[in-house]
DNA sequence: ATATATACCTAAGTATCTTAGGTATGTTAG
DNA sequence: CTAACATACCTAAGATACTTAGGTATATAT
């Protein structure tokens, strides 16, 4: 990621959002994905990125296909029904989070 | 916290935003406050809260005075000058992470 | 020929949290 | 009156999720 350590956390929710939104998606494709979206304000290393492909595989998550482009192995991922649901939690966990965050900084309850 | 990995890195922002707010707090007070506002939906636990103040006052963001009320300490944190401006930039911060967030979730882009 | 882009990967170190304690005083319920 | 809960501070061990800094290999552009 870059700069800020708000980010802690927020990898698999974005990897989840993303494969849910693009059906499927290689690693490098995700990195190159958030850098477009955010206007390069937000970087997926791939020291976090690959390592967190994993894990959200081992745990059922997700589940690969591999591919051969140009020469080039690309490893596929996609969400499994188990993936599908957790996506769904993730995001209204974000959802939360940005409520929170947004009433702890605007300043309506220091009327009180 | 609170169940969600989301708040990594978010517990200074929160500390810097209400003593901005507030002036002066002491640290149980930040954790009542906390559990006030969002509704008890974000706890910030003891064991994150007084590291994080500790390491806000060694990097001389926030300065302290120990006050004596019903025969209990207490340890009022207030911004210093570094403070305040490090509170406007965590905030900066915070939106843009937000607002990336948002882009990311929103679905726009996969029309694209 | 060299750098950049594509595409995968891991390991060591760092930061931030959770969990689980500890100390001590004040207040409330049975 | 005593036990539980609230107030108020604290630390240490462990978990987790990153960053940083590499490594491998192919394709393309300068």
């Amino acid at each position: 990621m870059r700069n800020s350590k708000l980010y802690k956390g927020s990898l698999n929710t974005i990897i989840l959002k993303l494969l849910e939104e693009k059906g499927k998606m290689y690693g490098y494709e995700i990195t190159q994905k958030v850098k477009e979206i955010t206007k390069d304000e937000l970087r997926v290393t791939e020291g976090a990125l690959y390592p967190a492909l994993h894990k959200l595989e081992a745990e059922g998550f997700l589940e690969v296909e591999v591919a051969k482009v140009d020469n080039r192995i690309r490893k596929y991922y996609k969400l499994t029904e188990a993936g599908e649901k957790e996506t769904v939690n993730r995001l209204l966990a974000l959802e939360d989070f940005i409520r929170n965050m947004q009433q702890l900084v605007n300043p309506k309850w220091s009327l009180e």
